[in-house]
DNA sequence: TTGTACGCGTTATCAC
DNA sequence: GTGATAACGCGTACAA
């Protein structure tokens, strides 16, 4: 008696099943599935009734093994709980959520070497395409996205020199913009407050710095950095310390709007003015940046059409279609509210 | 002159090449890397000296398909910029980032049809577990779950009867509890605003409700809720709609913490005092509660703890070990502060 | 403890 | 346009 050849996996139909009962060959159906131009119209129906009537699915590990490419899209961010970055990724997955694409995120934790430990881990699965965050891959990240053998698009950021494919905006123009308009605003003792201090941030600093130093108003006491993790409470206490350090202190140029609402908060308890003694300026303009009281000045930055572009360019990659243009500045917009009206 | 066996590969080295350079059978190979105890001492060095010497990293794909499982966990949040997903999310990495496991994750959009639509994407994979946030899924995606022939844990919930595990805490009561804690604090016209209107919120209207009712405070107008997506400055809004509904109204509820950060800033530029002439209670407790002027009430939630107990359910599950209790309640914890301090 | 033979489900190659 | 055959790289089953 023969053994009805036991399916090792759960006896899901396979392609061949598929291709028994269509009476056609597998890699007919595989095919007919995948390029279904190529096709004739009568066995593309009589297969497509066959897959219905069994209820058949791809096996995407087979796929992926058979075709040395998963249909994966793997996404390196410093963080998940950043609003920032949680918008590019909304972005990436609304414009994935069509087709065949799966998601792999991976959290570098802002740490170089758990990105290389992530581009290892990636790496063998033979991903479709690659986005990370950030331009300041260590060398041997960048290696490893150069020998990854799909397209990588680096994002959040621009510069001349990507792995691939680039598209985000300037943190340094957005930091020089953020403090000339507080300059234009009549502030002269304007400080910086920064948390985290990630290369973004340092680039924001640098254009802080370019800005002062172009109207001869720069003073290294009128800087305040930390490494801590950005957060409103942090934002209070670093303007507490920077008041503290300068106390002529008429402005801020936030890192972010996190540490920007922690400066307004901290006004309020303190009984400071704003804008009237203190302008404020955030970072990436987050919605509660207009409703706040007052409404708080702040650099718009477009994180979702960020994600979004990504995958895009990315695709037209696959697609082997190059995109003229390897970098894309998607810029930002200075947002003028209350907070720096004076 | 023979053509060396051209790879269709990446011409990677194989479990073979291992092998072949230690001078032992693949499958020993195989074992040596992921059962270590079952191969001697001596064999195992020698194959660690060959898989260093060449590089070899096994492929993930071909392991999936052998042995019909992927090293991925499943993952599935509906939203990923709130930052109470975030924080789940966040959990669940941090836990996994030393093991073998990947994660996929994937956005339901508060979705039900999204959900089954990507538990059918997520099944084929064969994944090793499945963490999906609430208990409210349609019946197909139930039954989707519960013959994923894989752990299955539900987050942010608490109840009877989970899938397979169960970790989080009752939304209806911490929505009492808030409401309970404004009625002692001697506020009689407590509104409940509500943004989204997503099954935790409404068990968390429920318990409001039911506060309000045994206290013989309940009133339909009180209640203002809209199936909007929640933000900031939809609960300026909102806020500005309840005072409309009921001028006499002296304390809000806020389904969550931007709402009240709304409110709050309505009030100030309303020039309502808070908390004298309104009370304020959130949801959730983010950061920034403790930090506003005036500081906010909030119902403190885990999670973050919820993320990382989840897959350590998952993993005891996958290791065999049934945990004694499928179900875990973390709680919650009523953190009192000056917008309720009347 | 180690190895042999084979299957996992699909796609690439090349012939028709 | 269609199909037979041979990989793809690894794990399972079973034997030794």
């Amino acid at each position: 008696m023969i053994k009805p050849r036991s399916r090792r996996g759960g006896g899901r139909p396979t392609i061949a099943d598929v291709a028994r009962k269509a009476g056609v060959g597998a890699i007919t159906v595989s095919r007919a599935l995948r390029e279904p131009e190529r096709v004739s119209e009568d066995l593309r129906r009589q297969i497509q009734a066959a897959v219905n009537e069994l209820g058949y699915v791809p096996d995407p590990n087979a796929r992926a093994l058979a075709s040395a490419r998963a249909d994966v899209f793997g996404v390196l961010v410093p963080s998940l709980t950043n609003n920032v970055f949680a918008e590019v990724v909304r972005g990436i997955y609304d414009s994935l959520s069509d087709g065949p694409f799966r998601v792999q995120l991976g959290n570098t934790h802002y740490s170089g070497l758990e990105e290389e430990r992530l581009l290892q881990v990636f790496g063998p699965q033979r991903p479709a395409a690659l986005i990370v965050a950030g331009i300041d891959q260590t060398p041997t990240a960048r290696k490893l996205l150069e020998t990854a053998g799909c397209p990588v698009v680096q994002v959040m950021e621009t510069g001349p020199d990507p792995v691939d494919m680039l598209v985000g905006f300037s943190h340094l123009d957005g930091g020089r913009t953020a403090t000339e308009h507080l300059i234009e605003a009549g502030y002269r003792r304007i400080g910086f407050i920064g948390a985290r201090m990630d290369p973004r941030s340092q680039r924001r600093l640098a254009g802080y710095r370019a800005a002062m130093e172009a109207a001869g108003l720069f003073d290294a006491r009128l800087v305040t950095t930390t490494p801590v993790p950005s957060s409103v409470t942090l934002g209070r206490e670093l303007f507490r310390d920077a008041l503290a350090k300068a106390p002529t202190l008429d402005g801020v140029f936030c890192n972010n709007d996190d540490i920007a609402l922690g400066v307004l908060f901290e006004c309020h308890r303190a009984a400071i003015s704003v804008p009237r003694t203190i302008g404020i300026v955030g970072f990436n303009d987050l919605d509660m940046m207009q409703s706040a009281f007052p409404s708080i000045t702040s650099i718009r930055t477009y994180r979702y059409e960020i994600g979004r572009r990504s995958v895009a360019m990315a695709l037209a990659a696959i697609a082997g279609k190059r995109p003229e243009q390897r970098v894309v500045d998607l810029g930002f917009e200075l947002i003028r509210r209350e907070s720096t009206a004076r």
